[in-house]
This record gives structure tokens, sequence and C-alpha cells, in this order.
RNA sequence: CGCGGGAUGGAGCAGUGGUAGCUCGUCGGGCUCAUAACCCGAAGGUCAUAGGUUCGAGUCCUAUUCCCGCUACCA
């Protein structure tokens, strides 16, 4: 969409269950902020939201963790993370929560449009219930044993050993982690979203019209999720903690809105506060066909921002987001960044291990969005190291950037009395124009590069002309001219006239870079505009590319080091620390684990005989045995049961080579219903046992083939 | 299994049919106004592998390998 009325740019909301890492910084919040910051310096219309997401189970669950209420919980960690947004620059018009009152009536105003178009379906379903908690139990939060690889501990959604996606009813032996108890089951309707039925608009709205101008990674995700079929989304919950169902709604109580209903909702009813506050119409940014709304995301939200917000916005008469930069996962020193193992830089032990320090302040918020931006991953995955933050704040940062404006004022204040020099047209040369050329180009490659999403391209451009800048005074060499003295012992005129076109464009480039920058590194222009005497308006957009944004004559201050070097010493100690922390963390979970693993390994209930002889155990000789083709843990193996040889596919890959267990004796249930894997019948069961390693061992007897076990 | 994204000099990335580039790092030289910095130059790549299409392929096609992710409230 070119040339929009307005914009309404939204991050990701943050979820309110504890402190959030630079990944989600760098993911989501700040190309968001830079986006933001240029269109605020274009003049045009433009409200940038955010909130805390502070619903769903996971927040209860935080709640019984820390012995405390979930609006406790939340409000713990709305304002920090408010604060530490704010501490990092980043420039939310509003930063709400889903809490508040006015998201409850705006989200249950959805929910009754929708219901009540027809838009939305009611099913009945079994569901998994914990009678000692006495609550719904969500997928989750049910561990069992894997139905395709016999590991415990699987979750109700998805064994995260074999990979397999489950629904919590095909675990065997499922445990609530809740209580440890087996769950019952219990009825319950609840709403549906029928996704299914918008695929053909899906379909031509994301992979028709948009397939040029959205990020390849994005699409990617859109074509295959809308390709393996849409399935109707439960839109409620039985919960107690979130957005209650409107009471006018029959068998709607005791039923929440699932938090993935009601959080994208957020960003409206952020809106709509704003709004408030500011005495503005909140309408025409959700209705007005000429407002580009942008989604910045990370990829793991992709599904949400593409396919379900856009249906959901769709039903209720809402635009729709014209694109959504979603960016790749930002890794941590060779690993995965993680919360739950300690592996991630929190935003707030940055702000205050840098920033809250006497020689932090504004420059090392920048250091950091510096950073962040240049090695954002925004076509994959990309790894931060602190030895990388050291090289790019040090080598680009201080060294091209900082030291080119230190150098010209520097130069200035000695060789032109601290005033800007006139500009002498009569001795302007090649490289003269050649440097006005570059500043009035790199404006133009930043703003494509801004508006296409391409925050690192356009960052290194500025920095680039920065470089052009030391390039440009050092063919000049104004010290150098200066030592040309006349008989006043002051450089001669035309030595003179040198020096000042020389520093007059390395000013103006200044005045442009201060510009360039801003979006990027708001302190760092801020700083630079003291320096110049020059007021925050001189940043407008539409001044860069100008190269008399300084007038001549106009005295200016003493230069301040905009940027400081990163030590050795703080890299090591920063390195540490994640070890430790990372490293403290593991072990206080390992009791937790043992327990949850203790909870699943209780007994099974007693079983009758009868349940006993309706299983038909034999001994059989496994004759024959191959690895699956692309499966990692199934072995398709021959068995000889005596009067008959059965086909059985059995995920034990992963213990034993194929070679090794021919001839080996083993006891096989034969009467267990044939299950295809990989296309391949298996027609029975190996019987196994686990020893303490977790290595699996067979049970055998040196009988005939073909022997009853009972 | 399937699907999506990725694989280019030590590191990070550009390059989507026509002589393989950039930044950092390394090495050498120069300069000195500047936060021991800045400028210039050099070394370093069989563009994951194997086939194919083409006058010509990093770029298109096929197969393979490896990494990341996949309807989890981890960006």
């Amino acid at each position: 969409m070119n040339n929009p009325k307005r914009y309404l740019i939204t991050s990701a909301l943050p979820y309110a269950n504890g402190p959030k890492h630079i990944g989600h910084l760098a993911g989501a919040y700040l190309p968001a902020d830079i986006y933001t910051r240029y269109l605020r310096a274009q003049k045009r219309d433009v409200v940038f939201v955010c909130g805390s997401d502070e619903h769903g189970a996971a927040i209860t669950i935080q709640a019984m963790k820390e012995n405390t209420t979930p609006k406790a919980i939340v409000d713990k960690y709305h304002a920090l993370l408010e604060s530490n947004m704010k501490d990092l620059g980043i420039s939310f018009d509003i930063y709400h929560r889903t809490s508040s009152p006015i998201h409850h009536e705006t989200a249950q105003e959805f929910f009754t449009k929708l219901n009540n178009n027809g838009d939305l379906i009611i099913k009945e379903s079994e569901q998994y219930f914990d009678d000692t908690a006495n609550t719904f139990l969500a997928d989750r939060y049910i561990i069992g044993t894997c139905p395709i690889c016999s590991s415990e501990g699987a979750y109700g959604d998805q064994c995260e050993k074999c990979g397999t996606s489950l629904s919590p009813e095909q675990l065997i032996n499922p445990k609530s982690t809740l209580s440890g108890n087996p769950p019952s089951k219990k009825k319950t309707t609840h709403w549906y979203l029928p996704l299914d039925k918008h695929e053909e608009f899906l379909r031509e709205w994301i992979l028709e019209n948009h397939k040029s101008d959205w990020k390849t990674n994005v699409l990617g995700q859109c074509k295959s999720w809308i390709d393996a079929g849409l399935q109707p989304r439960a839109v409620t919950r039985d919960l107690e903690w979130g957005v209650t169902i409107p009471s006018d709604v029959p068998g709607g109580a005791g039923k929440v809105l699932y938090v993935w209903f009601d959080a994208p909702i957020g960003y409206i009813s952020a809106t709509k506060q704003w709004a408030l506050d500011n005495n503005k119409d909140w309408k025409p940014y959700w209705e007005d066909k000429d407002t580009k709304l942008v989604h910045f995301i990370g990829k793991d939200n992709i599904v949400f921002h593409c396919i379900i917000f856009p249906v959901m916005l769709k039903l209720h008469g809402n635009i729709l987001p014209d694109n959504v930069p979603s960016n790749e996962f930002m890794n941590l020193e060779g690993d995965k960044m993680s919360t739950s193992r300690g592996w991630s830089i929190e935003m707030d032990d940055y702000i205050n291990d840098f920033v809250k320090k006497e020689n932090g302040g504004g420059m090392m918020v920048d250091a950091l969005r510096y950073y962040l931006t240049a090695i954002a991953p925004e076509t994959k995955d990309s790894e931060f190291t602190w030895k990388g933050f050291q090289d790019a704040l040090n080598s680009e940062l201080v060294s091209i950037f900082g030291n080119f404006v230190n150098r010209t004022f520097v130069l200035m204040h000695k060789l032109c009395n601290g005033k800007v020099p006139p500009l002498h047209q009569e001795i302007i040369d090649e490289a003269d124009r050649k440097l006005l050329e570059d500043i009035s180009n790199a404006k133009q490659v930043v703003e494509a590069n801004i508006e296409n999403y391409k925050y690192r391209d356009a960052l290194f451009e500025v920095i680039d002309l920065a470089r052009k800048g030391n390039k440009f005074m050092q063919d000049k060499e104004p010290w150098i001219v200066a030592k040309q003295i006349g008989e006043d012992g002051k450089p001669t005129v035309s030595a003179q006239k040198q020096i000042d076109n020389c520093l007059h464009l390395c000013l103006q480039l200044t005045a442009n870079l201060s510009i360039l920058i801003n979006p990027f590194l708001p302190s760092t222009a801020e700083k630079l505009c003291y320096m110049m005497k020059v007021v925050n308006k001189m940043l407008d957009w539409e001044n860069a590319g100008k190269s008399n944004l300084l007038s001549v004559g106009y005295s200016l201050r003493a230069p301040e080091l905009l940027f400081r070097k990163m030590e050795d010493e703080e890299v090591s100690i920063q390195m540490e620390k994640l070890k430790a922390k990372s490293k403290k963390i593991m072990e206080a979970n390992q009791p937790a684990a043992n327990v949850s693993n203790e909870a699943v390994k209780v007994e099974k209930p007693i079983i009758q005989f009868d349940d006993f002889s309706k299983i038909d155990l034999k001994t059989g000789t496994i004759i024959s045995a191959e690895k699956v083709e692309k499966a990692d843990k199934l072995l398709k193996l021959e068995v000889d049961l005596g009067t008959e040889i059965r086909t059985i596919v059995s995920g034990i890959a992963l213990h034993f080579n194929p070679e090794n267990i021919i001839g080996q004796k083993v006891v096989v249930v034969t009467n267990l219903a044939p299950r295809k894997m990989k296309g391949i019948e298996s027609n029975g069961m190996i019987l196994m046992a686990e020893n303490s390693d977790g290595k699996l061992e067979f049970i055998s007897s040196h009988v005939n083939n073909g022997s009853s076990v009972s």
C-alpha cells in the first residue's frame, strides 16, 4: 500500500508470565520501533500499540509457582515489561494490558458479534478433568506415555521424544500435572472458529494478493498451514482467569475466551484506550481502508497474525494487515535462547548491567539497539555473542560513527573557532560534489530499506555514510592544510578556504547522520542535536539530504563522546554471568523434573483377570530386522511365532542395531489391533523392559516359538 | 513421515543466468585531527554434495546431506 492516510503499527503482545529477553526485543519490538520512529519523522499519522498479554492457563500456573494470585503476577510483570521497554527506547504510543476493563468489553463485543452473525460453531466434546483441582485440563497439563514411541512424559499435545503431535486422548495412562492423579472425562461445550470455511479467502488474500510483498518465510509458513487443511479452532476454554463469555450468552457460564482469541484483540483495545487518552477517534485505524496495519512478530506467531486473526478481523468487519514482517529467531552464544533453561539475556539484566551504570545511559541503549539491528534475524536465525557485540560497538559505532563526529567537532573548534565555517563556492571540487551526492543517495537507500522492512541494510547504509565521511576527511587532510601558515602565523587565505569547505561539509554530513540514525539510535540523535545546538525538529525526515542544515557562523558546543568502548573484561563478566545463571536454573529445575517423572510412573489402576485374559501373549523369534526408511526410531521386524510369521513395526531403532537382534527370542502381544506406521502395517507388539538408565531390554523365554505366555 | 526457511572466504551477510562482492577480523604499509584512532593495500572462497538444463549457473531443475522451525501463551 502506497501513501496510506494513516499507519497502525503493532508489536506482539509480550506474555506477562515473566521477564522477556533481548531475543524478543530484536524480533518484535525494535524493528517496529524503528519503523514507527521513521514514520513519525516523516510526519505520518501513526500509532504504535502494544501491551501485556495477561490471560491464559500459564499465568495461573505461574501464580501457583510463586504462591500468589494471577492478578499479582500480571501486575508485577506488566510493570516490569512496561518499564523495560521504556528504558530501551521502545516508543509505544500506548503500552496497554489485556486485563483492563476496556479490553474485556472489546473482546466480549468481538465474540458477541461473531456469535450473533453465526460465524462461530458450537461443539460438545469430552475433555479431561482433574477432580482434585476441580478444573478442566489444558492439553499441555496432561502427561502420559506416548502411543508412538512408548516414552514416558509425553504431553497432551506433543511427544517431545519423537516429535509426534498428539491429542490428550491418545496418551496411554494419562496423568494430570496439577495433582498427579489420572484425569476423568467430562462433557463440555465450546465455541469454535471454523477456519476451514475461510480457506479460499486466505489463499487469495495471502498467496495471491501478497505473494510479492510478504517475506518468503511468512508466505512459506502460511502456505504450509493452508495446504495442511485448516481445522475449526476452539474459541473458549473452561478456565477462571480470562475474559468471561458475556452473561447473556446461553451456556457461557464458567467459560472464558481462549487466550489466542482475546490477545490480538488487545491491539484494538489498546488503540481505543490511546484514542480516549488523546481525544482521538480510534475507528478509522481499524476500519478505514486507507489505514496501513503492520504487525511485527517473531516466527512462532505467524499463524496467529496471518491466518487466525485476519479471519477474525474479516468476520468482524475490520481492515486486514498490510504486512506481517516476521523475524526468525536469535540464538545466544551457540544455543537457543530459552527462559526456562536460563540461557538468555533478560532486558532487565542488560538495563541494570549497562544502562543504569555511570558510563551507560542512552549510549548503551543505542549500542544494544545497534547490534540487535545489525544482526537481526530477518531472513534466517542469527546469533548474539558478547564478543560480537563488543566488536560491533568498538569498531563500528565508536571507530567509524563516533570517531567521525568527534574529529569533525574537534577540528572545527581548532581550525574554525568553534563556528560553522562558510562554503566557498569557487573552490568546490569533485570530491565535495561526490560527498553531497552520497548524502542524498544514502537518504534514498535508507528510506527504501526501512519501507521494505530491511532494517539491517538501512542501518548499514547510515554507518557507511559515516565511513564515507571519514574517507572524505582523510583525503582532504585539513590538519595538513592548516600548516600552510602565512606571515601572521595563521593559515593562509587559500588554506583556510579549503579547511572551511571540508569542515562545512563534514558538519552538514553530521547533521544528516543525526537525521538518518534517529529511527535506529534515538539517544544518539538527541545528543547530536545538543552538540549542534539545534532543536529536535531538525530531525524531521524531510531535512535529510539537505546541505544547509547548520547555518554558517553558528557556534557549536564542544564534542561529547557518542559511544564508549566495551572492555574485554566486561565481555568475560557477562559470559560468566550467563553460564552461572543457566547452571543455577537447571539445578533448581532438576528436583521438579524428578517429581513429575515419578508422578507419571505411579502404578496403573488394578484390572480384573478378565481384562488380562484378553491379552494374547506368545513367544517368538526375530528372523529379520531392517530400519524403516526415513524414520529415526522404527524397525520393521519379521517374527516367527511357530505357526506364522508376523510383521511388526517397533520403535526401538535407537536402542538396537537391526543386525544384532536377529535370532532374539521375544514375547509378543499377538492380538493387538493392527496399526499402520509409516505405511507399514504392524501386527503385534514386542514386550520390552526399561532399565534404570532408560535402555530397553527384551523380555524373552527359551521355550518353543508360539507358546502362550500367562 | 510431511511441510516451511536456510547452507557463499575465520565470523556475519549481499548477490535470483553473463568476469564472485560487502562489513568485521587477519597481515603489510601510510598518516596523525580524532575514543592507541583513521586511511590505503594484500592474503583468504572448487558459492553444502552429486547430477542435469544452458553458449554460459552461486543464481534454474532433480536427488542427497546438514542446521533451524512447524497450529504450545518461547519473538
